[in-house]
DNA sequence: GTCGAAGATTGATCGTTGTCAATTAACAAC
DNA sequence: GTTGTTAATTGACAACGATCAATCTTCGAC
């Protein structure tokens, strides 16, 4: 039920609580629980009301806001991420639903702890904020990317920074079926497909889950990406201190639970 | 240079300061300084390092973003408001900037007095993440009026939620100019124009800045207002200790400072 | 009052995006 | 292998939103 040796290390090196005290550490996650879910299993519906922060340890999983029988992607999450943070520091209902992809394996840490573990360390509480913070500006990118670029750039840009995180590599791989990164980069199924061809005058060769980009030059010239909207990520740099990796919509936020594009 | 009494109490009554201590509040505020800003200044640019917490007294200012000569509004924030908290907590670079739209009177508190102070005092910490929840959940919201709703859909629901906040009046005025609406609704002023003429049959009549909402009914049923995505706030019952009046776009955000739609 | 500048509106047009339908591809179960 | 299910693609069309240009309104300066 409770944490494995090798996953609370892992915790323990979220931002959120790397520079928790062993106490505030055993505190806060002592009554935490470790649970098994399989793909396409519902962790939380708009609405609800929240009992516990989420630590994603394995898996994926898929944030999504509805309105009207329609669905939109908000965040894509890989380990190690925390999500829905904002709901349970205000104890209120949930903005958006959460839901696996894949079998994913998930710490739930008591809400209640969390706050009150924050009212009495000053330094928890500080950290806290600063993951805030970063979610925070994550979806200010988020906002912006959606309100001031077209599908296309968008698409142009989430590829740019897809193989920046995946290493420069020449083909990046999709780390989601292609109907998910439509929903992400709010557009449908059928335009992703029409974004993908008309970006085949910029290099840009689809084969099925396999992206090559020759010519990243003119891509990036397309795509125009700006530090004040992509979130390039430091490129793994051992101080992980900073909140500031913001998720970052695609698969990929270090921690940090929201957010889009 | 320093704040005037009357001010003194407004800040206070901030979310982010209504539990702070006499010692908290002093040694936050303490180097603050006030300033008045005539109509049209830009207070932050976008990529700005930020040094000040701001605290909007009296006026109107904006938070925008660009890209490539485009610019979008990101919220409109009336007294009394804070904003770019997120930034002074990480101490990072801007992501929006700011200008004033009328003569305005703001409060700039030190980032550096704030995050010393969070890290000896756990209340204000926390506070402070609680405020930061509510800009968050305010963001998930925009991203998801934004993503989920078309133009007519979002126009719609600012009105709807105006009237509550106007006190369910039957004509409603117009905060702003409405081309400012038109970029906070993510629109052009010229489909703005069109929206409002297309809601005439649902009893919307425009003249100048003010709107008439006859059958108010008809329209919130094309509206379909969700408190998942809009904020019909608690209509300024006492308790204001809840960051959860997490700003919304049109002028009114409580505090908070970002956010839009 | 007249004038001028800026905002708002309207119409025409064009590009983008969503929708529906049909087809093809990928993949798991058998 | 075959079958059946789901995802992905393609085309035709409609809805939506942006752009450009012209007009009208508002409002302040004089």
């Amino acid at each position: 039920m409770t944490m494995r040796e090798s996953d609370q290390g892992r915790v323990k090196a979220l931002p959120l609580f790397s520079s928790a005290t062993p106490e505030v550490f055993r505190d806060v996650t002592g009554g935490a629980f470790l649970q098994r879910f399989p793909a396409g299993t519902t962790l939380l519906m708009e609405g609800d009301t929240v009992d516990f922060l989420y630590v994603l340890l394995e898996g994926m999983v898929e944030l999504q806001g509805s309105w009207k029988e329609k669905e939109t992607t908000l965040a894509l999450l890989r380990p190690v991420s925390t999500f829905i943070l904002a709901d349970v520091v205000l104890d209120a209902d949930a903005l958006m639903s959460a839901r696996t992809l894949e079998r994913s394996e998930i710490l739930m840490i008591s809400g209640e702890a969390l706050r009150r573990v924050m009212r009495q360390d000053a330094d928890f509480s500080f950290a806290v904020a600063q993951e805030l913070s970063g979610c925070y500006r994550g979806l200010v990118r988020a906002v912006k990317n959606q309100k001031l670029r077209g599908g296309v750039e968008r698409l142009a840009n989430y590829l740019v920074t897809q193989r920046i995180r995946q290493g420069l590599v020449g083909t990046i791989v999709l780390p989601h079926e292609k109907r998910v990164l439509a929903s992400l980069l709010g557009m449908t199924p059928e335009n992703l497909s029409r974004a993908f061809a008309s970006l085949g005058k910029y290099g840009v060769v689809v084969r099925g889950g396999e992206v090559t980009l020759s010519r990243p030059e003119a891509l990036e010239r397309l795509a125009r990406p700006s530090p004040l909207i992509d979130n390039h990520m430091p490129p793994q740099t051992s101080v992980v201190g900073k909140a500031e990796s913001e998720l970052w919509g695609s698969v990929t936020g270090r921690s940090c639970g929201s957010v889009p594009r």
